[in-house]
DNA sequence: TCGCATATTGAATCGCCCG
DNA sequence: ACGGGCGATTCAATATGCG
């Protein structure tokens, strides 16, 4: 360690939560004495009306004053401006996380790039619980994304491989991470039992950041600290946290929170298990993927029954029209039946069954 | 279809590709005349060596800080011109997709943004084959991202929801797709049996987003069209398409492609159907049609409450009187209630809910 | 205390037609 | 162009309550 980075490192206000304007408080933090900074900034979503749920329940979304921005430039100004004061303390050879959704990640993204940030990975955090698109107009809105650079092009980074690879059962670790939101027991709670914050991380994301970009005794920065998860985790990890915070309640209830958490010895490091994409394959990828063409005729197991292969993996006959099972059973006036082992398809003048399909899929996904 | 739109549609190259630059090409197109953009733009930001300012002149590559912002500069002037000239040739209602890896899709999402489309959801495609990442040092780049965007906000836009369910068992699409890679026979080989194509993306990805966001009949413009991958996939759809290309090769392989794909009958084309495209009942109808009785009873599904039927097929409770809806919104204390499916009368004893009768209705009409 | 049914909730840019 | 009315729309994980 040189004299200046000793100075610097002695001058840092470590694992307490500093309360104020991010960008004044990094500027009054010394140049290039921060080893990794995690950013979860306002999304700026913009959102109108209200929305309700089938069940005509209000859905709680994110109204406060702090993810409100007059404009594009307005946002894209506050982004350079942190992106600028962050830029400034980190170490030479640091790095950035930014999490965000595509309100916001393409801006943040290319502030990033022409701040003079080298982008490493754009990591998908993909939830297993995201909230259902409710009035059936768009995609589930299912991912977030997070974009990890180094402070410029060239420079060294912290990128431990091999425990990554751990995570992920001895593969290496992908750019797709599923990981549930954060909700129950760990989700932060008011007097009042609402929800503290609106948009509060799961522990487990951080976890994965922590232990694949940053060393034991690392310092941390988190510029929009809320209610403090990356220093709960920072701290559970062995690593030093400063958190910048606007509001005094968030950063109170951070300290509390934190105090409370235990700090680790190297076992329970190695907690996070990676869950694997389920096996699942819906009948309509095999159309997708070419393996049936739309028009295709599907022959039952017996013989006596034939369906045609429509573009989006329904099957139509004579009398009806639904998924390869709700055929099935309804050509042969049951309750229920499994398609999968129903229907086959001829090839050079063989009855194949699908299912020998779906396997051929199967084994691809978990290749 | 008006005059001016069928005079565009009238002169629009369907069907086949034209050699030339994208923008160029696009601005001899009619304005309004395209439902749907799919763009696959060059990737390559040429960050070393080779560097060209937008006048064409070469930068000197001493700084790199400037040498970085002359390069993204320069692909940022490039990306805003072929999406001004995209924008230009949509129908009001039409809408675009861009695919993209971390090194572009920043830049692109904010183009996109300040191009005044309207960004509806951002998708991942998630690779079952990545290439590994041999050295070690990052994570596996295991996913491109896709963005889908609305021509402005506020803007109609196609979304087949029900098909999409369909093509996902059962439940809502996701923003997060696993398909494999372009390989095997699919990927198309040089006489030499090299890669014909450096980024020929999987027939799967464009049949989900042509099923996804267009109709059959659609044009399908794609401004970078390669080896065609696009038209293939639209051609086999019953989509009509138009190819922009600058090489003259990549044309000559992706027509000779496409002319080899078949063309899918109009019964197997048709998705599953929302039922917001089924013809609309007028509650009036089933008392018209004597199937309720002016004075009879409806009964709430839940039991609690009931109203009365009048001749003109609006209904009275104790404290209001209204449509279907209006009534069961009011006695509910809701915004809004759908009606249909909050009401039931009784036969023999039994409680039947009204949307039976509209389901007769629509049989009856369609027979 | 267990098992089952019901209720609640999550960073959400979430209609459309007709007069 | 705008306002009113019709009527379509949800998945996974907790939490709660009941027998």
């Amino acid at each position: 360690m040189t004299q200046k980075t000793a100075q610097a490192a002695a001058d840092l206000p470590l694992d307490t939560v500093l309360v104020g304007d991010c960008i004044e408080l990094m500027n009054g933090l010394p140049e290039g004495s921060v080893d990794l900074i995690f950013a979860d900034p306002p999304y700026n979503l913009q959102l109108k009306g209200e929305l309700h749920r089938p069940d005509n329940s209000r859905v709680d979304g994110v109204d406060n004053d702090w993810d409100r921005f007059a404009s594009f430039e307005t946002y894209d100004a506050f982004t350079r401006a942190w992106l600028t004061a962050a830029r400034r303390v980190l170490k030479p050879d640091g790095a950035i996380w930014v999490i965000g959704s595509y309100h916001n990640i393409f801006r943040v993204g290319s502030a990033l790039q022409d701040s003079g940030f080298w982008i490493l990975n754009d990591v998908v955090w993909r939830k297993t619980n995201p909230m259902p698109n409710f009035r059936g107009k768009r995609l589930t809105n299912a991912h977030e994304t997070l974009i990890w650079a180094g402070k410029s092009d060239g420079a060294k980074y912290t990128f431990n491989y091999e425990a990554l690879k751990q995570l992920n059962d001895g593969v290496q670790m992908r750019s797709d991470w599923l990981l549930p939101i954060c909700n129950g027991g760990e989700r932060l709670k008011t007097e009042s039992g609402e929800k503290a914050h609106p948009t509060q991380k799961p522990e487990a994301l951080l976890h994965r950041v922590l232990v694949a970009t940053s060393k034991p005794g690392d310092v941390i920065l988190d510029p929009f600290f809320g209610t403090g998860t990356t220093g709960a985790v920072a701290r559970r990890l062995g690593r030093r946290w400063i958190g910048l915070e606007r509001d005094e309640a968030y950063a109170t209830l951070a300290r509390k929170r934190i105090a409370g958490v235990p700090r680790a010895d190297a076992e329970s490091l190695k907690t996070t298990a990676s869950r694997r994409a389920e096996p699942r394959v819906p009948f309509g990828q095999l159309v997708e993927r070419g393996l049936l063409a739309p028009g295709e005729v599907l022959v039952s197991l017996n013989g006596r029954r034939t369906a045609k292969v429509r573009a989006d993996g329904s099957l139509v006959s004579a009398e009806t029209r639904g998924s390869i099972h709700q055929v099935a059973a309804a050509l042969e006036g049951l309750p229920s039946c499994n398609g999968w082992t129903y229907w086959s398809f001829k090839r050079d003048g063989q009855a194949i069954p699908i299912d020998v399909l779906r396997q051929q899929i199967r084994a691809e996904m978990s290749a």
